[in-house]
DNA sequence: GAGTGGTCTAGACCACATG
DNA sequence: ATGTGGTCTAGACCACTCT
């Protein structure tokens, strides 16, 4: 019914969020067969290419399996909700392992920028907000991590004290949203650095992280770069299969 | 015009290779604005719903850029193209990282198997084809791999001496091309087995990876275990921002 | 206000799956 | 033969950007 859109969302990830709910809270085990997407369409008032675009949020998502000629379905296995891919807190991360998530803020200060921050596009002398953090599981170290981001992204007035625990919402509130990123993955020997900050041995294999955040328009915004402790908990990723050359569409 | 699609590939697929091309082979430095959708739609004979899922798989592949109200874009950096996310094969890995990449495959048999197999859904006692590799960048081991496949999704004629030295080519004969994956990093040391292999000193931090592959219906048909020598070659992985609770649509 | 991308509709034909 | 998902069309209104 409703064409361009009330204030709220879209008719689809509204549609979406019904059918998922459908899915988890109420029944249907693995396997049972949906309606038919002309169904949902009369059901709900809505087109069926609506009804697509929801259903298809639920198959990217991993909940739902489609079978042309056939019909949809409850997917067998739900795929792992948090990965690298999926999320870019690592607090819900924690929190979902099952462990007490904590964080504590070891040094914030804006300087100068040096060559590492060339990726962020600063130019020389140009003044970088610097963080240094480490998040902990049930009270145990288990990221030790360093942030820039470049100060002229950042209000003037910005209080260093009182630091918004999240990067990436501090970024948000200053028009700068995180929506893409690529990060650089390397299994590294502890350093004396690092392994104090952890309380690992020395040479203790670490996992690194070497992240650049961008926002909508492709500006980067932040160079994160991540020790982890392994035993902790896993960084998951989900990977899709290519068409060659160019990328899939679906 | 065509509506239900000739026997080759879709209408919108053609046009997005299309467009990429003109993007890439031809001219069009970033920033560049493109036609319009209405535009692209008038001229290459398509509806706009066609034209739209076009431009989303460059928009999505990172070659575009698109500004509501405003109109689409060249993309100022084209994102980095071998991912975790974005490739399953490490022969072009290599390769692009500008050396020669060989592979050695140590081992090929089949066996029962064992717990570790539990997540490919076999029984107990089912046998499994297990692959032992090592693959070369200029001739220095970087990834040692163990690889495992239920053997019923295989062909019984299946020649060991002569394997396909693409699993996933394999696995595409057999109807169970991999179509995603979940992937689990971690950073580990060098056993006394996987530092003979990779011919690294005991102890020494690698990236161990452990992959499951599923096919498009949701079947997991392989099971990867691999070592990576970190300084050969990093993985890089792409990220997107999620909308909190529900995963994203778009 | 004009133009552009974002969303939605109603209806159509096709290819595949199932009985 | 029938039903289902997969693709495509033509046209519409909306929200946003730009001038």
């Amino acid at each position: 019914m409703a064409r361009g859109m009330p204030g709220e969302t879209l008719l689809a990830d509204r549609l979406r969020d019904q059918l998922l709910e459908d899915i988890t809270n109420s029944q249907l085990p693995p396997g049972t067969k949906l309606p038919t997407e002309g169904e949902l369409s009369k059901r709900f008032g809505v087109s069926r290419a609506t009804v697509r675009e929801a259903v298809r949020g639920l198959v990217e998502a991993g909940y739902v399996t489609r079978r042309r000629g056939s019909g949809s379905y409850v997917a067998e296995r739900r795929r792992m909700p948090h990965g690298l891919d999926s999320t870019l807190s690592y607090l819900a991360m924690i929190e979902n392992a099952g462990a007490k998530a904590g964080m504590r803020v070891l040094d914030a200060v804006f300087e100068e920028s040096t060559n590492i921050d060339s990726v962020l596009h600063v130019r020389p002398g140009e003044k970088v907000l610097a963080v240094e953090r480490v998040r902990t599981a049930d009270d145990q170290p288990v990221i030790y991590s360093r942030d820039r981001i470049p100060a002229r992204l950042l209000r003037h007035d910005l209080d260093l004290a009182n630091l918004d625990p999240s990067l990436f919402a501090l970024l948000r509130s200053c028009g700068h949203a995180a929506d893409h990123a690529t990060a650089t993955l390397r299994a590294v020997p502890s350093t004396i650095c690092t392994a104090k900050m952890l309380r690992v041995r020395r040479g203790k294999p670490l996992l690194y992280i070497e992240e650049v955040d961008y926002d909508r328009d492709g500006t980067p915004v932040m160079l994160s770069r991540e020790w982890h402790v392994s035993e902790a908990f896993d960084v998951r990723i989900n990977r899709r299969a290519q068409v060659p050359q160019a990328p899939r569409m679906r």
